[in-house]
DNA sequence: GCCAACGTTGGC
DNA sequence: GCCAACGTTGGC
């Protein structure tokens, strides 16, 4: 089981629209960063992922599971890129910011701290649990 | 809206 | 294969 993060600028695909399609979950498409595909092809159906906002709220915001591995994303016919599917497992009660990883210590060096731009992270499993104690979920 | 950081492209 | 030019992302 390995943790992620998805970024998405909330505009565009917000946390509200991708807990909409529930069950269904959604096509991660749209990544053209071959760093940011590669982690996806890494991913494995189980594993957990942060949804973050980028831009309006800088805040991870819920919690995603990784339902179908990566397949080629059906807004291209470039077969260099390809994406996983995505389902909300549940919101956080209380949003961790940007500012709240960067003030702790223990979350140095996180991607998404150290690496601004990278869209689709690996998460370790520290970082997560940190990260979820701060939004308020016991476990998971 | 600006700009730093980073990735990609293309000329040589 | 190097590197300058350019485009994009995302925090501020």
């Amino acid at each position: 089981m390995a943790f992620w993060l998805f970024k998405s600028e909330p505009d565009v695909w917000s946390w509200d629209d991708q807990l909409g399609r529930g069950e269904a979950g959604e096509e991660w498409h749209g990544i053209r960063n071959y760093q940011a595909r590669n982690n996806m092809r890494l991913m494995k159906v189980g594993d957990l992922g942060f949804f973050y906002h980028s831009n309006i709220g800088k805040e991870v915001v819920g919690i995603v599971e990784v339902c179908r591995t990566s397949a080629p994303d059906s807004t291209t016919d470039d077969p260099r890129w390809d994406c996983v599917m995505i389902r909300a497992v549940r919101p956080l009660r209380k949003p961790v910011t940007l500012e709240d990883c960067k003030a702790d210590p223990r979350l140095a060096d996180m991607v998404l701290v150290r690496n601004t731009r990278l869209s689709v992270q690996p998460v370790t499993e520290d970082e997560w649990r940190i990260v979820c104690a701060a939004g308020g979920l016991a476990d998971t």
